[in-house]
DNA sequence: AATGAATGAGGATTCATTCAT
DNA sequence: TATGAATGAATCCTCATTCAT
């Protein structure tokens, strides 16, 4: 999905907003103040309201290549974790939104398109998982759909926490603490015993 | 706090509302049309519909006791993490926004409100960590700081997923699973002993 | 008019309200709060709104005798004076409400009992002003009922200013000067020569 | 405070409504309606009730020119009677409104545009009844801040029962008999002279 | 004599959207 | 491409009043 650079602005206004005062903040009124412009004119580049809340949740797609280049396994995961870090912290009113799905989850309209994303992000990681078990990088015994929410929902909660917090932790730093101690007890029970 | 019995019918149906459709789904002429009363008849009971969210926050910490009974270190843990979980099997309304924080944090008047609790809960936590570790029931390598997310993360996802799922899977077993692998990855590395 | 104890605890709580906040600031509850008291309660001791106003409006002829005692002409107006005055004194409510016919004068049910009052008092006035030229107490080339606005215009407004400023100034002294300088403006020509 | 002439008609109809049952009457969809117009029409002109009334307060000085002209003394007193009696007679609902402070005085932000207002007419008729009495036009035994009353008392009082009246009579010319009489009350007693 | 619960009517205001210009 | 004006539907909330107790 290719926007114009109007548009852009539009997501962009629309973004900081939700990130300000939640989905209640966001109002076409808000959008125009932002901008500049009457609330007519942003008709000129969404057909409505609801356009420009879907091109902000494809957006986050934006920036999350489809495949983990030539990286496997554990290290993919890695890089996933860190791309999705790097992001937040390239827009912080996104680490508010990022995993706030419940946020656009009562629309049917968005909660699709939500699920869909949240699916193939997962349907990946798991993939990975398998690949890092395969190849001895991380221990065997958990099973690949129950180390996503291990792996995830840490990393979600701390990009909330730092979103919530205004920013007032160096996320990347946090985040590496994180994966360290998730490398320690994800490593395969051998290693334990070194 | 004790509630009359209208003002928890009428918080169990603000819940559900919220539950159903977001935040921007609670109105009054909502809960009003679910209890089968007018608008101004809700007025007698609250003073406002803040007052309605209020005592829908609080009463999450209902059934939360103060203290995790005789139980201490990781037992604690569980026993917490159990208690959430039967929480929101009960009312499972509960689960879609027990963790959603965002939900209320646009506005300060709840923000606070949340926050408390969320630092009154972690600090519980984090006590039982490092009992837990003193007890060499835990591994001692990590942080208890960095223990909470990779804990609670899960679990918070956990809960987020059955609710939005609408409850398709067993939330019991699930948390079960996830606790025997967080058991696994927490367990002191033995062989690495002294 | 005779009012039960309860009756005169209803009407001087809206007087004060009134006096207060306007007839904007007149509610049943706050009336209902004032005394401490459920709204229905009020219906047990008034019909309705409009019987409690009514029962304010005819209460402040109580006070004003119908005749002016045995004084007559120009001592007769300065009685009729110096007893508004006093009642505003006394209840500085009054003060606030007392010349604001317009307060009542919308609803068609107030305004023909308000202006039954003015025309009793005006027709009284001028009848002391005529018997005042007639006993050479006052100048005779001007026409009662031009005397009447000239005196009572400026009484008026004293009292709506001091009742406005919140009893800042010493109102019967103020009422004093007034009618001090009204004396002189209107004695008759001759005492002017003296 | 230049209005647009969409502004304008929504004051013109919001004045009627207070002239034709107080403030009470005054409400958003009653402007509308009058204006034959929806409720959120208005909110393109004005933000808000407040503004409108603010407005219409304001307006009150148009009209009133800074300056007295050329005229002094008591010349100045008597042309700004006249183009009081001049606004009213033109615009009939200002009448009932105009010295109706009370009106608005329950809202302390209007209450402090009217005492404004109010005290600097107040403050240039003083300055010109000391005038007036240096130039010997006016008797000099009596206090500027008493003849303020002395004379706008009645010319309130005046206007207030035209307008309560409906204008039944003529205000213009009962105003000019209401200023003879004040010209001959306070003019200098030339017998008494010195 | 007083209350708790309820209500229909109405209050101001905000929303996303449309339309003529 | 943008705007000023307008709108129907919805928002929360307050009003005087009634009724069963």
């Amino acid at each position: 999905m290719i926007l114009t650079a109007r548009q852009n602005e539009i997501v962009a206004a629309a973004l900081t907003l939700i990130a300000d005062g939640g989905i209640q903040n966001l109002t076409m009124k808000k959008i125009a103040a932002k901008l500049g412009v009457s609330e007519p004119a942003l008709y000129r580049h969404f057909n409505g309201k609801s356009e420009i809340v879907k091109a902000l949740i494809k957006g986050f797609d934006e920036g999350i290549p489809e495949h983990s280049g030539d990286s496997r396994g554990l290290a993919a995961v890695k890089t996933f974790v860190r791309d999705r870090l790097q992001q937040a912290t390239e827009n912080p009113p996104l680490a508010r939104v990022m995993f706030s799905e419940e946020l656009f989850m009562d629309d049917p309209e968005f909660s699709g398109l939500c699920m869909e994303m949240r699916h193939r992000h997962r349907a990946r990681m798991c993939a990975d998982f398998a690949a890092a078990a395969e190849l001895g990088e991380i221990r065997s015994d958990i099973a690949p759909e129950i180390l996503f929410p291990l792996v995830f929902g840490p990393v979600r909660l701390l990009v909330k926490q730092w979103g919530m917090s205004g920013g007032i932790f160096d996320l990347k730093a946090k985040g590496e603490e994180l994966l360290a101690a998730l490398t320690k007890m994800l490593a395969p029970a051998e290693r334990n015993a070194r």
